[in-house]
DNA sequence: TCGATAATTCGACATGTTTCGAATTATAGG
DNA sequence: CCTATAATTCGAAACATGTCGAATTATCGA
């Protein structure tokens, strides 16, 4: 599965991949309908067909962000018929919120404030 | 302070400055020591010195990437003498992690799974 | 099997990004 | 004021990305 050498090189290809205003857009669309303990029903369900209209850009570009952001493992998808359906794993949202918490909560320990040593006060 | 025509393009700034791994890789440094309710001593400090170190890349380079994380809101920088140090906003990091939960918590009700009506059963 | 619809792949071009070395600015200490 | 140190800016080269239209693949219905 992973192309990858490293953790870094990973993480860094997901962000890339959020860094485009297009991925990004196509990512939140995907994300209203993915959350754990939901289910798909018929309307929430989105096909290529669906994302294209919201962008004003060429099916071939749309389908190449489409292949950038499943590369990078954010989005899956899968034929349905002459249609292809995308979702995004819950699990991808919490693994990518973790790594924002993971250093606050990782944090030395509280010190009193009243201690002094306080930072860029220029 | 915004340049930015909408949110999507400053969330997409920001992980694309993410989306590298030089990039990624001083950020996860400087957030070692940004926990909030921690105070910052002596050694905690990062100024530009400690960070060009860890990465096998021209200065100039260095403060390029420094510069691109700046702009997107991801760290702050200050002088202090003849270094600058850096720092990240805690803040930064739960406005982040909130972009991904969002979604989650966002969900619409849980629906009976026994209800049927699943997906890509291709 | 043929045509229509949905999506992907390919090739090309324009635009951005990464990287460096050289020159420049800022600061501290003789 | 001069020098050394720390960092930034600038310009150029190499490389990567975004975009499109045209051609291709996949599926469904007639």
């Amino acid at each position: 599965m992973s192309n990858y050498r490293n953790e870094t090189e990973q993480l860094a290809a997901a962000f890339s991949a959020l860094g485009h205003p297009h991925r990004l857009a196509l990512f939140r669309r995907l994300t209203s309908c993915c959350a754990p303990g939901t289910t798909w029903n018929a309307s929430s369900r989105v096909c290529i067909a669906d994302l294209t209209g919201m962008l004003d850009i060429a099916p071939s570009t749309l389908a190449h962000h489409l292949k950038v952001l499943r590369q990078a493992g954010l989005i899956a998808s899968a034929r349905r018929g002459k249609q292809v359906e995308c979702w995004v794993d819950p699990n991808v949202l919490l693994n990518l919120s973790h790594f924002f918490l993971t250093p606050l909560s990782d944090a030395t320990p509280i010190v009193d404030p009243a201690q002094g040593d306080h930072r860029h006060d220029h």
